[in-house]
RNA sequence: GGAGGGGUGGGUGAGUGGUUAAAGCCACCAGACUGUAAAUCUGGCGUCCGGAAGGACUUCGCAGGUUCGAAUCCUGCCCCCUCCA
């Protein structure tokens, strides 16, 4: 079967950043084989978020046309770490952890990518067998010179800052997976030019064709500024809860609400276009953009209830500074024993972690009580803790809830 | 094997005997404001005791030592980087 152009135009270019070699690409794909499009996972890493999510769901676009996901489960390339990463030194993972992480993985992977044209496949298939004369054959088709063309490992020599020897394998490991499945295409951020280059050019010299290489566009994180990633605590997870989601999702800069509806949802390109003359008229308030951004992206992880429960608990807790329907409850007999002040009360009923954080707080005016009738009132000072009616709710600062009992 | 440089709070990075619970920046938290958990402004940001004023304790790779007093000096150890061989 043959794509038209719109069709085209959007499977190589909506949330691509670059392919390798595009026209390549779209040969094989016109051809009407079903291809074999590659995907790496590390098992030390098995959280998905927002930002691993722009490559599935051109891998789901590309399934829908009848093509075949392998994923590959990195147990051996996860013992290494990408230098990508800043510390040389991770973990070293048993393997009932990697079993763990890899069942969560697949779980988060397959909320996006069709499960039935889908496999998973494991390094250890033909790492396992691997011998020394397979890592000298490896090693041996490539130069250091080659290697350190990337920047990582450039950058990384230029600050002086220490490179495993065993980082150099990643990029050998990573490609020979290409010739092991003999893949098609392989996927991956920016950031994995060399990598994916390196698959190119060791099935080239075992005499296979060439993956075609799709590079995705890196998501900056919440922050609006870094990319994207768990270390930085910038991300949205998609196993995350519906209000976190929604909620992280309001909080990201307006600069990147066009981008995000962009990389992350099937609004059409022709409404990107309007929100981005909207926006730079004015003629929007972003706030609304990104509700409806964040209660898209809430549905695709949950399902639409949950988004619209997740919205107007923003609307209630957040925008009208209203208690939460559902809160933890913490039991009053608990507290009692807690110690003479507030701030133990509050450590007691686990709000907060230190006693000197709830004498901050409380200072702040940032500790407010709900007594289940009259007005609410403002701890002002560490005073003495009395136990506050059954029935009352306290705030936290801005997202911290309980109601006593 | 030799020579030199370096390891500071979540991150970066000042600090070379007391004025240092340790500058600045980032992140984070809170308050104000608001069209949003955006932006902006203000404040906070080790733990514990105390209503507060204030006090005590723990912290600068690890272990010892010198000193009235150490992140800062000495000794040993661990780790990292550069150059030479």
């Amino acid at each position: 079967m043959s794509l038209n152009p719109a069709e085209l135009q959007r499977i190589t270019e909506r949330g691509v950043s670059e392919i390798i070699v595009r026209e390549e690409f779209i040969d094989l794909l016109q051809s009407g084989r079903s291809l074999r499009l590659k995907m790496g996972f590390d098992p030390s890493r098995p959280d998905i978020h927002l930002g691993h999510v722009v490559g599935l769901r051109k891998l789901r676009q590309l399934q829908d046309l009848g093509h075949q996901v392998i994923l590959i489960v990195g147990d051996w390339t996860a013992q290494i770490g990408d230098p990508s990463g800043r510390s040389a030194t991770r973990p070293i993972l048993t393997h009932e952890e990697v079993i763990a992480n890899a069942e969560s993985y697949l779980l988060q992977f397959f909320k996006v990518v069709d499960e039935t044209r889908a496999q998973v496949v494991w390094q250890s298939e033909w790492f396992g067998k691997f011998s020394l004369a397979d890592i000298i054959d490896l090693t041996g088709r490539f130069t250091v010179a080659q290697f350190l063309q990337r920047a990582d490992y450039a950058q990384r020599l230029a600050e002086q800052s220490p490179i495993a020897l065993t980082e150099l394998l990643y990029p050998l490991l990573q490609a020979y997976d290409s010739v092991a499945i003999e893949a098609d295409v392989e996927f991956g951020g920016t950031d994995q030019l060399f990598n994916l280059g390196i698959g190119r050019e060791l099935q080239r010299s075992k005499g296979q064709r060439p993956q075609q290489c799709f590079l995705m566009p890196i998501l900056v994180g919440t922050d609006g500024v870094q990319k994207m990633s768990k270390s930085l605590d910038n991300y949205v997870g998609v196993a995350e809860p519906p209000e976190e989601m929604y909620g992280k999702i309001m909080s990201l800069p307006d600069a990147l609400i066009v981008p995000y509806f962009d990389y992350l949802t099937d609004a059409p390109a022709e409404e990107l276009a309007g929100m981005s003359r909207d926006i730079a008229a004015e003629t929007v308030n972003p706030m609304n953009l990104k509700k409806r951004l964040a209660a898209e992206i809430t549905a695709a992880f949950h399902d639409q209830p949950a988004a619209a429960a997740a919205q107007e608990r923003f609307e209630r807790v957040v925008q009208q500074r209203a208690l939460p329907e559902d809160m933890p409850v913490v039991s009053l007999a608990a507290l009692a024993e807690a110690g003479p002040r507030w701030s133990n009360a509050l450590v007691a009923a686990g709000l907060i972690s230190s006693v000197s954080e709830g004498k901050r707080l409380i200072n702040q005016g940032a500790v407010e009580l709900f007594p289940p009738a009259g007005p609410s009132r403002r701890l002002t000072e560490d005073s003495h803790y009395q136990p506050p009616e059954p029935g009352t709710a306290i705030k936290v600062g801005r997202r911290r809830f309980a109601s006593f009992n």
